[in-house]
DNA sequence: CGGTATCCCCATTGATACTG
DNA sequence: CAGTATCAATGGGGATACCG
C-alpha cells in the first residue's frame, strides 16, 4: 500500500487495484462460493452439484463451472461410459482458494461483531 | 470447513457462507476499492475523492460513501464553517480491511500466474 | 445425463439536471 | 461545496423449453 501514492499518481493506484478485483471476481455472483463448497468434499457429477445446491439452475450451474474451469480452479473429466458421466473437482489451484475464503470470512466474523456491538 | 458436511446437511453449509458473503459485499461494485484506497492516505472532502477517481458520478459516490458509512468503515465529519466542509476518514474498523485486501491481491498475483503459466 | 437456446425481469449503474 | 432527483441503459440472473 504505501508505495502507492494516490495523491501524486491516481494510474498507480488503479493498477494495484487489478489483482485484488480479479480475485473478487473470482467468487463474484450467487453460486461460485456453493459450487466450490460443494466440491470441496471430493469430485462429484453435474446432477450431484446441482442437488447439493438450493435453487441454481442447470443453465446457471454450467454457466459458473465453465466459468471456474476457465480458471483452472475446477477440472472437468469426461469419463468413458454409456451414458457418458461427466466429473468436476476442485484443482491444486483451486484448494489455494481455501485460505482466502477462511480469510473473508474471518473478517466477515469480525465485521458482524463490529456492527452488532456499536448501535 | 471440516466441520460443514454438506453431503448431509446443505443448510449448514449456507450458514457457513454467510460471512464470506458478507465480506466480498463489502468490497462489492465499481468503487468501493478505489473510494477506501482514496481515503487511506488520509481524510478526505467530497470533491476531493471526486477528484482521485476517475470517472464516478456524484450520485454513485455519495451513495458508496453513505454504504461504508452505514459499515462504520468511513466517518462523516460535518466541519462547522462556512460554507460548511464535509470530510470523510477511514474508520480504526475499515482499517482491518487492509489485511483482507493484501490478501485477496496476493491471490489474484499468484493466480495470474498460475493462469499465464498453464496455456 | 449433461447440458443449450430463448425470452424476460429487475437491480445496479450512468447521464444529466438541479439545489440548500 | 456537497450532494439529490429523475430517467435511461445494461447485464446478471430466473423460467421454461428443448437437444444429443
Amino acid at each position: 500500500m504505501t508505495e502507492c501514492k494516490q495523491q501524486h499518481n491516481p494510474e498507480e493506484c488503479t493498477k494495484m487495484i487489478v489483482p485484488v478485483r480479479d480475485a473478487l471476481e473470482i467468487l463474484n455472483g450467487k453460486w461460485k462460493l456453493p459450487i466450490i463448497l460443494s466440491l470441496t468434499f471430493g469430485a462429484k457429477r453435474f446432477k450431484q452439484i446441482s442437488k447439493d445446491i438450493n435453487g441454481i439452475t442447470d443453465r446457471m450451474l454450467s454457466k459458473e463451472l465453465k466459468d471456474l474451469e476457465v480458471n483452472q480452479l475446477v477440472k472437468r473429466t469426461v469419463h468413458d461410459t454409456f451414458p457418458p458421466t461427466v466429473e468436476y473437482a476442485i484443482t491444486e489451484h483451486g484448494k489455494s482458494l481455501e485460505k482466502m475464503i477462511t480469510e473473508l470470512r474471518n473478517w466477515g466474523l469480525e465485521h458482524r461483531k463490529q456492527i452488532m456491538g456499536n448501535n
